[in-house]
DNA sequence: TTCATTTATTCGGAAAAGCGAATATATGAA
DNA sequence: TTCATATATTCGCTTTTCCGAATAAATGAA
């Protein structure tokens, strides 16, 4: 295959929108943001088991969200385009003004 | 509560983010973005039960992706926020510029 | 009330995804 | 080669999610 179509492409979308879909894995996006960050660097910074953040940064790089580079023993993860952040953020702002719609009807 | 606090905020962020994981999901949203549409209506047009189509869019419509009138027995339903399809159109954009690179690694 | 239509919910089961602990692998230093 | 460190994968297990079919509930017309 050497383009998707729009059916498969719709599949992959869909998948890579699932993987946005568990907190750790959103928090691990937002810290890569800030920097690329080592494996245990973001074990210790999410207070969450290692093998827990690197089966999320497996699914991350599955799904094109963050890449990783190794170094030695140490492999680091960077996001793999800034613009998911974008993403991240307009979501959360549409999350937001919903939010604030419904606390003003229940007012 | 009055305003959910960055934590709270953070898991609806995720929860709504996995709302989007599913083919049928994005099909729905991108549909409701063309016109407001009935249940029935979107159950045809995506080929898929009723049943189906009426859980689906009880999760949009609890996480503040779409909103539901009702107009005798008939209900339409509508996107909540123009601005979840330019955060669809954005991750999806990243996503095909993800596979082109890749791709062009593979050339 | 009864009937037809539309939508929502329940049911039962299958598939997927999550978790922490333990183990395996990879790399480089000694 | 042996050891230490960093990361990845596997192992059981639990929880969640999804599905189609069937049923229930809501509405309006007759």
């Amino acid at each position: 295959m050497a383009q998707p179509q729009i059916e498969e492409l719709n599949l992959l979308h869909a998948h890579v929108c699932q993987a946005l879909g568990v907190p750790t894995r959103l928090q691990i996006l937002y810290a890569l943001h800030d920097q690329p960050t080592r494996v245990n660097a973001l074990a210790e910074m999410l207070k969450t088991p290692q093998s827990s953040i690197s089966r999320h940064l497996a699914v991350l790089r599955q799904r094109s969200l963050v890449l990783a580079e190794r170094n030695g023993t140490e492999v680091t993860y960077r996001l793999a385009d800034d613009r998911i952040i974008e993403v991240l953020d307009l979501m959360r702002l549409v999350l937001r003004d919903a939010l604030e719609r419904q606390s003003n009807i229940l007012n």
